[in-house]
Parts: C-alpha cells; structure tokens; sequence
RNA sequence: GUGGCUGUGGUGGAAGGGUACCACGUCUCACUGUGGAUGAGAAGGUUGAGGGUUCGAGACCCUUCAGCCACCCCA
C-alpha cells in the first residue's frame, strides 16, 4: 500500500486557481494590448538557461538569488532565469538579422530564491517590453508613455515615474569622491532617502565609511532642487558623463510630454537608485500613490548588456512591470470589470432524462460549433440539481430540453441571473443566444 | 540571508495541561420539469512536521517546515 504524500508546494510558490486565472489573464490581456499597440511584439524563451548566460550580470547579490537547475545526470550546468533582459540579450546576439530597433515583450516567468513575502514570491511572472537598436531618448520616453497608458486602463489613478540616470548617479560618485568600492554603499544609502530621511542616510553612509568631507559634498549635491537642471549641470561642469546625463534626461521628459504624458507625473529624483548592475543610462521606477502601495515598475536603459553576448554591443532600453503585486493590489480593491465573470462557461445544457439526452447533446455541440462556451451534465440528475449546479458555477444560461419541448421542436432557455425564461425555436438557438450574452 | 509573530477538519474561528468544539463550505436525502431557501442526515481533523517535559499536551520546551511582518533586496 501505498504511503500518503502530504500535499504540498515549494516554498514562495503557488498554484492559480480558475477563478484567479480568470483575472490574471485579465491583466495580462490589458498589458499585452497595450504592448502591441505600442509596436511590440511577443517573444518566447526557455525557462532554462545556461549558467554562463546568467552569470555576472546581476550583480553578487542578486546573483544569490538563482536557482541552479541542472539535471541529475546533465553535462550542461543549467539554470532557472532570474529576469528576462538577459535572455533577451542573448536572443539578440544570437540573432543578428534581427531587424531593428527590436521591439518585444515577454510575459513569463522568473525564478528568484528570495524570502517570501506578501507580494514577492519565489516563482513570478515579469512583463517586460524593450527597445534594442537605439540609443534615442524617444525610445525611453515611450517605454514611460507606455507605463502610464497600462496602469490608467488597469484602473489607476494616481502614480508618477521617478526618472533618474546612471550617469548621473556614477557623476556624484566622482564629484564626491568617494572610493569606487564603497559606490554600491552609497548608493543604497542615497536610495533610503526618502524612507529613513537626511539624518538617516547620513548615518548609513558613516556606516558604510564614507568620508564626512564626502559625505558633506554629497548632500551638498542633492540639496539642489531637483527642477533646476541647470544648476546639477553647473556642479558636474568637469564631470561629462553627469552632465551627459542630465541633458538625457531633459530630452527624456521632452519627449514624454510630446507624448501626451503631464508634466506631474513624470518627477526627476536623483537620489532614485535601481539595483541591478547592468544598467547604463536613464533609470525609472513607477510608483502608485493612490492608493500607496509603492513601487509597480521599474526598468531603464542598459547600453552594455548585449555587449557581453556579441561582438557588435547594441543599445537597449525596457522595463518591467511588477504584475504580480499589481494583481494583489487589484485584488484587495476589487479592481476588475464587473462583467469579469466566475467562469468561461456561457450556457449549461441540463439533460432531463435519458431519451432527451441526445436532445441535449445536440444542442451543446451545435453551440460549440459557433463558439459559445458550452457544459452539459454528465448524470441523470434531477433538474434542482443540474440549476444548482450551474448556479454554483456562476454560468449565466441554462438550457432546458425536457418532453414539452422536444414535442414542439423549441428549448426553455433560463437566465440564471434574472430567473427568466423563455421558449427558442431549435432553429433560432445559437442567434437568440448571441443576442442574450451581448446584452449580458 | 537576519530578526519577530503565527500555524487547530476545505475556509474562518473556540477549547483555564486531562483525551478536540462552532460557523460556513462539501456530500446525501426530502421538496421530484427549475437554482442560490428550508428541513433531516453524513463525511471530514489527532491540532504544520519531528522530538521532549508530564501519569496526561492543541496548549509548556526544543528542532524543523510554511505563511505573515520588518530588515536586506526587489517585481
């Protein structure tokens, strides 16, 4: 005799039920309509990759966080992905006919060995969309654009797109003078800031042996007001690449604004820090303020990544959305359509007994045929329990084909919502149904 | 990865150390050509797992796993 398995799932993993399939698919439709309304196009890559083409480019801390996925007795160390711009990357140098600017995006998931949490798992799907083949700031500015047309057709409110540049970043790292290996520190010190405030941020980078004359220039730097580009380009006058990154994002915002996006919801933030390794130019992170629940996307340009797959390097720019905690949120706030229904089904045929079954077997495949979502029941059931059935399943129809209506060659057709019912000539079915579930 | 909190049948909750209870849900039956109602009944847990203390543990201790929260990091 068999032992029982306990029944269970790998830590900060999940299974999705129909009824949550129902809304992520959903939002996964929004954000792919969106994408391809924007030029994109779909992309697929394996789960797996080779532990070559993940390594070295998240950075040692991330690094930690993918999973190794080699088989038993496998020549080929393998792992799970752990975003999916690398894998694009790869897709890229692997491609050279590719024509570009490349645009695709990619829902899928990722794997990342993290501690689970409410709205961070370890198994997670990531909406990616890039540009490859331009170093144009019009490239980043749609991919901002674009971010604001699927969080307001999701339902969204009130967010706003920190912007922020590497360049920049890596200027008040040479302006400051601090030690390149003490810059990681100082950047995650730099990105607390509005979370722990000047005098924590002080604190953190004394802990991290930041120089007090460094750290005294840093915050000279970032008490600039953040609206006066000029002024962060008067300070990085000997330090080009700040400058260079300044004006990138001058052009970006421009840009955006072309684009129809308002001006407030676009906010420069110098101190915003993203933390994978491999970005290069502008960096955004878009932040849902109403209701708070932080940060849904985060994406940026990353100039050097194709560079370590091939030869011939190509500019690239993306961003992710965080689909997973865009789905909790829109859970908690009963965000979906209303017209988002329990179920795929459209119409239950009942079957009243046994010499009208092949009535209502007919009826099902002849609604299957044009297309209508369609289940029958399997027993010899009393109807009470075939409605109950459908009831319990939120299906909207229920078709009745009993004696009466056999003799008179019509079905009962019952709306489960309203407890309607009406009569159908057998001929009118699939039309009068049509009818019913467009108004529906 | 670090720290804290939590862990009871499918779900939500209850049980002052003495051998698990309630609600909802599920299933069956009745109401028998029509559901979400009502009535009757049933199944389902040894209290996340493992060990210990005790005459005796869901309750105390240890270990472990999982979830949640904070940190880290990030989607």
């Amino acid at each position: 005799m068999a032992t029982l398995v306990e029944p269970r799932l790998p830590r900060g993993m999940r299974d999705m039920l129909p009824q949550k399939m129902l809304q992520r698919r959903y939002v996964i439709g929004v954000v792919e309509r969106v994408f391809e309304r924007f030029g994109f196009e779909p992309l697929q890559t394996p789960v797996l990759e080779l532990q070559q083409t993940l390594l070295g480019k998240y950075g040692p801390d991330a690094e930690k966080l993918i999973y190794d996925a080699r088989h038993r007795e496998g020549k080929e160390d393998l792992a799970l992905r752990y975003d999916l711009s690398v894998p694009l990357s790869r897709v890229v140098a692997m491609n050279p006919e590719l024509v570009k600017p490349f645009k695709r995006y990619q829902i899928a998931p990722v794997w990342r060995a993290e501690r689970p949490q409410k709205g961070r798992y370890r198994e997670f799907y990531q909406c990616d969309a890039d540009i490859v083949g331009t170093s144009s700031m019009l490239a980043d500015a749609e991919i901002v654009a674009m971010i604001f047309t699927i969080l307001s057709e999701l339902g969204f409110r009130e967010f706003v797109t920190k912007l922020n540049n590497r360049k920049v970043l890596t200027a008040l790292g040479e302006y400051s003078g601090v030690a390149p290996a003490l810059l990681p520190n100082l950047y995650r010190a730099i990105d607390k800031l509005e979370k722990i405030g000047q005098d924590g941020v002080r604190e953190e980078m004394q802990r991290a042996e930041i120089s007090a004359e460094t750290i005294a220039k840093i915050f000279e730097l970032i008490a600039l007001p953040v609206d006066d580009l000029n002024a962060w380009r008067e300070k990085f006058r000997v330090y080009p690449r700040g400058v260079e990154g300044i004006n990138e994002l001058e052009q970006l915002t421009a840009f955006a604004r072309d684009m129809g996006v308002q001006a407030e919801r676009l906010q420069i933030d110098l101190t915003m820090v993203r933390g994978l390794e491999y970005y290069t130019g502008p960096i955004f992170e878009t932040v849902v303020t109403e209701p708070k629940i932080g940060s849904l996307t985060g994406g940026g340009r990353y100039d050097g990544l194709i560079g370590l797959f091939s030869k011939n390097s190509l500019p690239a720019t993306g961003t992710s959305f965080g689909i997973e905690r865009i789905i909790d949120v829109m859970d908690e706030l009963n965000m979906y359509p209303p017209d988002l229904g329990k179920t795929v089904v459209d119409v239950f045929v009942s079957v009243f007994d046994a010499e009208r079954r092949a009535a209502s077997l007919a009826v099902a495949m002849e609604l299957r045929a044009a297309n209508i979502n369609t289940e029958v029941w399997y027993d010899l059931d009393a109807l009470g329990k075939q409605l109950k059935y459908a009831s319990a399943r939120g299906i909207p129809l229920v078709i009745i084909v009993g004696p009466d209506e056999a003799a008179a060659n019509i079905v009962t057709l019952r709306d489960l919502s309203t407890g309607e019912q009406q009569q159908i000539a057998r001929g009118e079915l699939v039309e009068r149904i049509r009818e019913k579930l467009e108004h529906a």
